[in-house]
DNA sequence: ACATCACATTGACATCCGTCGATGCGTACC
DNA sequence: GGTACGCATCGACGGATGTCAATGTGATGT
């Protein structure tokens, strides 16, 4: 493997590499239509506000998650196909 | 995803999620024999000996690695399965 | 026994990361 | 316009992380 695509994959993995966010990831995923606000992810992971748009963020940075502003809430949702490259990457 | 799997998913990635270790993985899955000392590997990475013994720890911790002394060298392999368990864990 | 080799471990350092409180920014409603 | 709501951002703090130099450990060979 490349030294830049080490980086690039290593990326995506940090942004992964969290007990919050996977739980943030399962709870979206699990949720109607497939999408969140940030109003129903912070009593579930037991965090402020703050934080839990701190580790949205960073999923939406590293590809994983998308952001879609309807009204006052912000949806997040997961970008397809984004996990599952990733783990095809992983895999010898 | 429950809290404490979140967490025993996490310990893996973080394991995973660094550029280094990801170059490690790749370098042993492609020697002879899938298996490779620490001799054979502080070249390619450009890092110390003291280092790249780190990194190999943290992956034989997280159960991605496993170490096997012979004579003077110490080799290092893949966990079979350990990788693609990891992969199938993260995909919706 | 002594020197040498391959590797692990320790201690130290700079840097990054997760969390929180406080604040700012739009949007909706009265 | 003013107030309330949902969310993003900022600043700060403690703890974790990657790297290296120095040292320890155990097996090999002379």
């Amino acid at each position: 493997m490349s030294e830049q695509r080490a980086n690039a994959v290593a990326h995506q993995l940090k942004a992964l590499a969290d007990p919050t966010r996977l739980r943030l990831i399962s709870l979206i995923s699990s949720s109607e239509n497939s999408e969140a606000c940030v109003c129903d992810l912070t009593e579930p992971v037991g965090l402020g506000q703050p934080t839990v748009s701190h580790h949205l963020k960073i999923l939406v940075d590293a590809g994983l998650l998308s952001r879609e502003k309807r009204g006052i809430w912000s949806y997040y949702s997961l970008v397809p196909g984004a996990l599952e490259s990733l783990a095809a990457v992983i895999t010898p």
